[in-house]
DNA sequence: GACTGTGAATAAGTTCACAGCT
DNA sequence: AGCTGTGAACTTATTCACAGTC
């Protein structure tokens, strides 16, 4: 098995959402055109992907549903649960926790942390809401891997730099700051300015 | 001039954003270099992407701040304002809609609507939350232009419909479906949950 | 010497064209 | 016939290498 890029996996993310809605109306077979009119990707490209991850289709019939759904799952989220944690308890960070699809899959939220102290203590979806002290503590005990910076622009760099410090290998970053890491450690930068701009051009270019 | 891909346009975005803070802190000039170790790009990746806009730097001295950023925004941004409506006032709409940074640029919410009495009547933030109903007549009436859906899954499609049917041009789909519409409406998908598994992938693959 | 700007080389990603299966 | 799977062609994006400027 050769190695997957990226975008193949973000994509294979889409697939198995995808799936799992399919499985929900009870349909159990589905071309590549059909995953095709749904996404909005084509059928060469979806096709493409889902063989890097082996046979599984049948032709004339197309993809067992359950199985591919099974088949993209196995190779791209092994793992039965990644912990997360949030930082920045505000409009953003409670919008976060309160979503319910950061349950269905395997993402779970296992602390939240806020500077400020009146947050401390509560309980938010079932996630509990501790001071930014307790966080190194919290996130090296429970193994957690992921970070979630959802604070203003200005403390984005303490926040990071105390995630990095309790060794979380992976920080989605919705503070509109460049984040400064060590290279080992990667940032998933969200800047709703910079997308809602850049979906903003791309309306004007054609 | 050329024409420039999207990918150079939303990098533009970034560095718009980076040369403000540059200028908050007082540095009126900035070498692609140092653009380089802030963003995380290559420094060549920059220096390519900014002169795809026109020559602008001087040799052994670098990049006038304010000169690149007004370069960028006159090529990117030449609208003084982008006109955006919200729908779904739940968490994440109250979290965009109370975001300071939506203000700061040329981003304008004109009008946030939701189907729940509750939140009708409403202004969070200055912007007033109105019925579903009201939508078709203030998008049209007010020349809004881009969308922002932040409903639940089940209602993503008709909250796309009415905006594609509004005359809307671009849409940011936060919800986790994928949405049907016209070939000439441009969506933007954002899903948290797919945005940070992938992080977890690429966390694995390196 | 220390920077920018850019054609050329390379790499990454997508689409085409068609073989193969049932 | 009607689908999947895939090497090959092509297109897009990044990196290299170096010429040009102050």
């Amino acid at each position: 098995m050769k190695k997957i890029s990226g975008r193949t996996i973000t994509r294979a993310l889409l697939y198995i959402r995808t799936l799992e809605t399919l499985l929900k109306d009870k349909k159990d077979s589905v071309s590549s055109g059909e995953l095709a009119r749904i996404t909005g990707l084509t059928d060469v490209q979806i096709r493409k992907d889902i063989s890097s991850f082996g046979k599984v289709g049948t032709p004339r019939v197309g993809y067992d549903v359950r199985e591919l759904r099974n088949k993209l799952e196995n190779f791209v989220l092994q793992k039965k649960e990644i912990r997360v944690v949030l930082f920045g308890v505000g409009n953003l960070g409670t919008a976060i926790l309160k979503y319910p699809w950061l349950r269905k899959g395997k993402l779970k939220v296992i602390a939240a942390f806020d500077t400020s102290g009146s947050k401390a203590g509560k309980t938010i979806n079932g996630v509990s809401v501790y001071p930014a002290e307790k966080a190194p503590a919290i996130i090296k005990q429970s193994k957690a891997e992921l970070g979630i910076v959802a604070v203003p622009e200005d403390k984005g760099q303490d926040v990071a730099d105390i995630m990095v410090k309790a060794g979380l290998k992976g920080i989605a970053n919705f503070a509109p700051v460049s984040l400064k890491v060590p290279k080992h450690v990667i940032v998933r930068n969200i800047d709703l300015s910079i997308e809602f701009l850049s979906l903003f051009c791309d309306t004007q270019t054609r």
